[in-house]
DNA sequence: ATAGTATTTCACTATTGACTTAATTAAGCG
DNA sequence: CGCTTAATTAAGTCAATAGTGAAATACTAT
Protein backbone atom coordinates (compact mmCIF):
# COMPACT_ATOMS: atom_id res chain seq x y z
CA UNK A 1 0.00 0.00 0.00
CA UNK A 2 1.38 2.93 -1.31
CA UNK A 3 -1.39 5.05 0.49
CA UNK A 4 0.75 5.81 3.11
CA UNK A 5 3.56 7.97 1.58
CA UNK A 6 1.06 9.56 -0.37
CA UNK A 7 -0.53 10.90 2.66
CA UNK A 8 2.55 11.62 4.03
CA UNK A 9 2.76 14.97 2.41
CA UNK A 10 0.81 17.65 4.50
CA UNK A 11 -0.40 19.26 0.39
CA UNK A 12 -1.15 15.96 -0.63
CA UNK A 13 -3.58 15.63 2.25
CA UNK A 14 -4.66 19.29 1.80
CA UNK A 15 -5.70 18.67 -1.64
CA UNK A 16 -7.45 15.76 -0.29
CA UNK A 17 -9.53 18.12 2.09
CA UNK A 18 -10.47 20.40 -1.19
CA UNK A 19 -11.71 16.91 -3.24
CA UNK A 20 -13.43 15.84 -0.14
CA UNK A 21 -17.31 16.25 -0.39
CA UNK A 22 -17.44 18.16 -3.99
CA UNK A 23 -18.52 16.27 -6.95
CA UNK A 24 -15.24 16.77 -8.92
CA UNK A 25 -12.86 19.40 -8.89
CA UNK A 26 -10.77 20.82 -11.54
CA UNK A 27 -6.73 21.34 -11.89
CA UNK A 28 -7.05 24.99 -12.23
CA UNK A 29 -9.38 25.21 -9.58
CA UNK A 30 -6.92 23.01 -7.30
CA UNK A 31 -3.97 25.28 -8.18
CA UNK A 32 -5.93 28.41 -6.88
CA UNK A 33 -5.74 27.05 -3.66
CA UNK A 34 -2.00 27.13 -3.08
CA UNK A 35 0.76 29.24 -3.13
CA UNK A 36 2.70 26.85 -4.89
CA UNK A 37 2.90 26.83 -8.70
CA UNK A 38 0.97 24.45 -10.83
CA UNK A 39 3.93 22.58 -11.57
CA UNK A 40 4.48 21.92 -7.69
CA UNK A 41 0.73 20.89 -7.25
CA UNK A 42 0.33 18.96 -10.67
CA UNK A 43 3.21 16.73 -9.60
CA UNK A 44 1.47 15.86 -6.42
CA UNK A 45 -1.51 15.34 -7.97
CA UNK A 46 0.47 12.62 -10.17
CA UNK A 47 1.74 11.17 -7.11
CA UNK A 48 -1.89 10.67 -5.78
CA UNK A 49 -2.77 9.36 -8.79
CA UNK A 50 -0.35 6.61 -8.83
CA UNK A 51 -1.57 5.77 -5.01
CA UNK A 52 -4.87 5.31 -6.62
CA UNK A 53 -6.33 8.04 -4.18
CA UNK A 54 -7.56 10.31 -7.02
CA UNK A 55 -8.90 9.54 -10.44
CA UNK A 56 -9.13 12.04 -12.66
CA UNK A 57 -11.67 12.53 -15.47
CA UNK A 58 -10.82 14.48 -19.39
CA UNK A 59 -13.45 17.19 -20.23
CA UNK A 60 -12.25 19.22 -22.92
CA UNK A 61 -9.11 20.88 -21.90
CA UNK A 62 -9.84 20.69 -18.33
CA UNK A 63 -8.64 17.67 -16.04
CA UNK A 64 -11.61 17.02 -12.97
CA UNK A 65 -10.17 15.26 -10.36
CA UNK A 66 -12.19 13.39 -7.88
CA UNK A 67 -11.22 11.23 -4.56
CA UNK A 68 -11.37 7.23 -4.64
CA UNK A 69 -12.84 5.70 -1.98
CA UNK A 70 -11.72 2.21 -2.10
CA UNK A 71 -7.78 2.72 -0.97
CA UNK A 72 -9.55 5.25 2.39
CA UNK A 73 -11.54 1.71 2.75
CA UNK A 74 -8.70 0.07 2.84
CA UNK A 75 -6.27 2.40 5.03
CA UNK A 76 -9.21 2.80 7.97
CA UNK A 77 -9.18 -0.78 8.00
CA UNK A 78 -5.73 -0.55 8.98
CA UNK A 79 -5.91 2.15 11.27
CA UNK A 80 -8.51 0.27 13.06
CA UNK A 81 -6.45 -2.40 14.12
CA UNK A 82 -4.81 -0.04 16.38
CA UNK A 83 -7.87 2.53 17.03
CA UNK A 84 -9.56 -0.29 18.76
CA UNK A 85 -6.39 -0.70 21.53
CA UNK A 86 -7.91 -0.33 24.88
CA UNK A 87 -6.71 1.81 27.57
CA UNK A 88 -7.67 -0.70 29.71
CA UNK A 89 -4.38 -2.67 28.45
CA UNK A 90 -2.38 -0.10 29.59
CA UNK A 91 -4.39 -0.06 33.01
CA UNK A 92 -3.52 -3.70 33.43
CA UNK A 93 -0.08 -3.74 32.50
CA UNK A 94 0.43 -0.37 34.87
CA UNK A 95 -0.66 -2.83 37.42
CA UNK A 96 1.27 -5.96 36.82
CA UNK A 97 4.64 -3.79 36.82
CA UNK A 98 3.86 -2.21 39.77
CA UNK A 99 3.19 -5.62 41.65
CA UNK A 100 6.72 -7.26 40.08
CA UNK A 101 8.28 -4.16 41.10
CA UNK A 102 7.39 -4.38 44.65
CA UNK A 103 7.65 -8.50 45.01
CA UNK A 104 10.85 -8.70 42.92
CA UNK A 105 13.36 -6.12 42.28
CA UNK A 106 15.75 -8.26 40.23
CA UNK A 107 13.08 -9.26 38.03
CA UNK A 108 14.75 -8.28 34.69
CA UNK A 109 12.27 -8.79 31.56
CA UNK A 110 8.74 -8.19 29.90
CA UNK A 111 5.71 -9.21 31.96
CA UNK A 112 4.06 -10.32 28.49
CA UNK A 113 6.78 -11.54 25.91
CA UNK A 114 3.84 -13.05 22.64
CA UNK A 115 6.25 -13.45 20.03
CA UNK A 116 3.86 -12.98 17.45
CA UNK A 117 5.62 -14.10 13.81
CA UNK B 1 -1.59 16.30 12.95
CA UNK B 2 1.95 15.20 12.69
CA UNK B 3 0.56 11.44 12.53
CA UNK B 4 0.79 10.77 8.69
CA UNK B 5 4.01 12.24 8.48
CA UNK B 6 5.21 9.24 11.05
CA UNK B 7 3.20 6.78 9.28
CA UNK B 8 4.25 7.40 5.97
CA UNK B 9 7.51 5.46 6.57
CA UNK B 10 7.48 1.69 6.22
CA UNK B 11 9.81 0.94 8.62
CA UNK B 12 7.58 2.98 11.24
CA UNK B 13 4.65 1.63 10.07
CA UNK B 14 6.29 -2.19 10.81
CA UNK B 15 7.26 -0.89 13.98
CA UNK B 16 3.66 -0.43 14.93
CA UNK B 17 2.65 -3.68 13.65
CA UNK B 18 5.00 -5.35 15.77
CA UNK B 19 3.45 -3.07 18.86
CA UNK B 20 0.10 -3.92 18.11
CA UNK B 21 -1.62 -6.98 19.60
CA UNK B 22 1.23 -6.71 22.31
CA UNK B 23 1.54 -5.51 25.86
CA UNK B 24 4.61 -3.49 25.46
CA UNK B 25 7.63 -4.36 24.24
CA UNK B 26 11.26 -3.75 24.39
CA UNK B 27 13.77 -1.65 22.52
CA UNK B 28 16.18 -4.51 21.53
CA UNK B 29 13.00 -6.56 20.91
CA UNK B 30 12.00 -4.19 18.37
CA UNK B 31 15.19 -4.31 16.92
CA UNK B 32 15.81 -7.82 16.47
CA UNK B 33 13.09 -7.50 13.93
CA UNK B 34 15.17 -5.00 11.59
CA UNK B 35 18.16 -5.58 9.62
CA UNK B 36 18.91 -1.85 10.04
CA UNK B 37 20.59 -1.05 12.73
CA UNK B 38 19.45 0.00 16.45
CA UNK B 39 20.14 3.71 16.14
CA UNK B 40 18.17 3.43 13.17
CA UNK B 41 15.31 2.19 14.39
CA UNK B 42 16.19 4.18 17.99
CA UNK B 43 15.09 7.38 15.19
CA UNK B 44 12.00 6.02 14.32
CA UNK B 45 11.00 5.23 17.57
CA UNK B 46 12.07 8.98 18.21
CA UNK B 47 9.69 10.11 15.72
CA UNK B 48 6.82 7.51 16.90
CA UNK B 49 6.88 9.26 19.99
CA UNK B 50 6.95 13.11 19.21
CA UNK B 51 3.77 12.07 16.93
CA UNK B 52 2.57 10.42 20.05
CA UNK B 53 1.70 7.06 18.64
CA UNK B 54 3.71 5.08 20.77
CA UNK B 55 4.47 5.96 24.91
CA UNK B 56 7.78 5.06 26.43
CA UNK B 57 7.50 3.30 29.93
CA UNK B 58 11.16 2.96 31.42
CA UNK B 59 11.73 -0.25 33.64
CA UNK B 60 15.50 -0.70 34.75
CA UNK B 61 17.93 -0.65 31.80
CA UNK B 62 15.13 -0.91 29.51
CA UNK B 63 12.39 1.29 27.84
CA UNK B 64 9.28 -0.31 26.81
CA UNK B 65 7.25 0.83 24.36
CA UNK B 66 3.26 0.95 23.62
CA UNK B 67 0.92 1.70 20.94
CA UNK B 68 -0.91 5.11 21.84
CA UNK B 69 -4.28 4.89 20.56
CA UNK B 70 -5.57 8.13 20.52
CA UNK B 71 -4.13 9.83 17.43
CA UNK B 72 -5.15 6.51 15.66
CA UNK B 73 -8.75 7.13 16.49
CA UNK B 74 -8.21 10.36 15.34
CA UNK B 75 -6.89 9.01 11.93
CA UNK B 76 -9.67 7.06 11.84
CA UNK B 77 -12.24 9.73 11.70
CA UNK B 78 -9.98 11.88 8.97
CA UNK B 79 -10.32 8.53 7.12
CA UNK B 80 -13.26 8.13 7.79
CA UNK B 81 -14.53 11.33 5.56
CA UNK B 82 -13.13 10.06 2.59
CA UNK B 83 -14.02 5.96 2.89
CA UNK B 84 -17.34 7.68 3.08
CA UNK B 85 -17.54 9.12 -0.07
CA UNK B 86 -20.33 6.96 -1.79
CA UNK B 87 -20.63 5.66 -5.07
CA UNK B 88 -23.41 7.57 -5.36
CA UNK B 89 -21.56 11.10 -5.37
CA UNK B 90 -20.13 9.48 -9.02
CA UNK B 91 -23.98 8.91 -9.71
CA UNK B 92 -24.85 12.51 -9.23
CA UNK B 93 -21.81 13.40 -11.29
CA UNK B 94 -22.47 11.64 -14.30
CA UNK B 95 -26.11 13.22 -14.79
CA UNK B 96 -24.84 16.21 -14.22
CA UNK B 97 -22.60 15.72 -16.98
CA UNK B 98 -25.67 14.51 -18.79
CA UNK B 99 -27.35 17.83 -18.53
CA UNK B 100 -24.26 19.75 -19.26
CA UNK B 101 -23.48 17.67 -22.29
CA UNK B 102 -27.52 18.22 -23.44
CA UNK B 103 -27.17 21.85 -22.67
CA UNK B 104 -24.46 22.71 -24.52
CA UNK B 105 -23.98 20.37 -27.68
CA UNK B 106 -20.90 22.41 -28.20
CA UNK B 107 -19.30 19.88 -25.54
CA UNK B 108 -17.08 17.43 -27.19
CA UNK B 109 -15.79 15.22 -24.69
CA UNK B 110 -17.23 12.39 -23.60
CA UNK B 111 -18.32 12.54 -19.64
CA UNK B 112 -16.65 9.15 -18.37
CA UNK B 113 -13.05 8.84 -19.74
CA UNK B 114 -11.36 6.89 -16.91
CA UNK B 115 -7.59 8.11 -17.78
CA UNK B 116 -6.22 5.43 -15.43
CA UNK B 117 -2.58 6.17 -14.60
C1' DA C 1 -2.99 28.66 -39.08
C1' DT C 2 -2.30 31.52 -34.92
C1' DA C 3 -3.12 32.72 -30.48
C1' DG C 4 -4.65 31.58 -25.94
C1' DT C 5 -5.81 28.68 -22.01
C1' DA C 6 -5.22 24.43 -19.21
C1' DT C 7 -2.14 21.24 -17.63
C1' DT C 8 1.76 18.61 -17.58
C1' DT C 9 6.70 17.24 -18.34
C1' DC C 10 11.64 18.53 -18.11
C1' DA C 11 15.80 19.79 -15.98
C1' DC C 12 17.61 21.58 -12.20
C1' DT C 13 18.45 23.11 -7.23
C1' DA C 14 17.66 22.85 -2.35
C1' DT C 15 15.98 20.52 1.43
C1' DT C 16 14.63 16.72 3.98
C1' DG C 17 15.28 12.49 5.95
C1' DA C 18 16.93 7.70 6.58
C1' DC C 19 20.92 5.28 7.47
C1' DT C 20 25.64 4.45 9.34
C1' DT C 21 29.55 4.54 12.68
C1' DA C 22 31.27 6.44 16.78
C1' DA C 23 30.55 8.39 21.12
C1' DT C 24 27.50 9.01 25.21
C1' DT C 25 24.25 8.20 28.95
C1' DA C 26 22.39 5.13 32.19
C1' DA C 27 21.50 0.89 34.70
C1' DG C 28 22.91 -3.70 36.56
C1' DC C 29 26.57 -6.72 38.24
C1' DG C 30 31.12 -8.84 39.40
C1' DC D 1 34.80 0.86 40.92
C1' DG D 2 35.31 -1.06 36.18
C1' DC D 3 32.73 -4.13 32.75
C1' DT D 4 28.64 -5.24 30.26
C1' DT D 5 24.16 -4.38 28.46
C1' DA D 6 20.38 -1.21 26.87
C1' DA D 7 19.41 2.55 24.48
C1' DT D 8 20.15 6.94 22.71
C1' DT D 9 22.54 11.08 20.74
C1' DA D 10 25.93 13.07 17.50
C1' DA D 11 27.93 13.81 13.15
C1' DG D 12 28.25 12.97 8.60
C1' DT D 13 26.82 10.79 4.03
C1' DC D 14 23.72 9.77 0.38
C1' DA D 15 19.30 9.30 -1.82
C1' DA D 16 14.68 10.76 -2.25
C1' DT D 17 11.67 14.48 -2.95
C1' DA D 18 9.43 19.01 -3.17
C1' DG D 19 9.92 23.09 -5.33
C1' DT D 20 11.10 26.31 -9.37
C1' DG D 21 11.14 28.27 -14.22
C1' DA D 22 11.01 26.95 -18.93
C1' DA D 23 9.39 24.09 -22.51
C1' DA D 24 6.03 20.92 -24.26
C1' DT D 25 1.40 19.06 -25.11
C1' DA D 26 -3.27 19.48 -25.94
C1' DC D 27 -7.49 21.45 -26.62
C1' DT D 28 -10.36 25.87 -27.90
C1' DA D 29 -11.41 29.88 -30.21
C1' DT D 30 -10.62 33.53 -33.63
Amino acid sequence: MDTFTALGEPTRRHILEILAGRNGTAATEIYGNFKATPPAISQHLKVLKAANLVRVEKRGQKRIYFVNPEPMKQLEKWVRRFAAIKEEQFQRLDSVLERMRLEDSNAPMLPFEQTDE
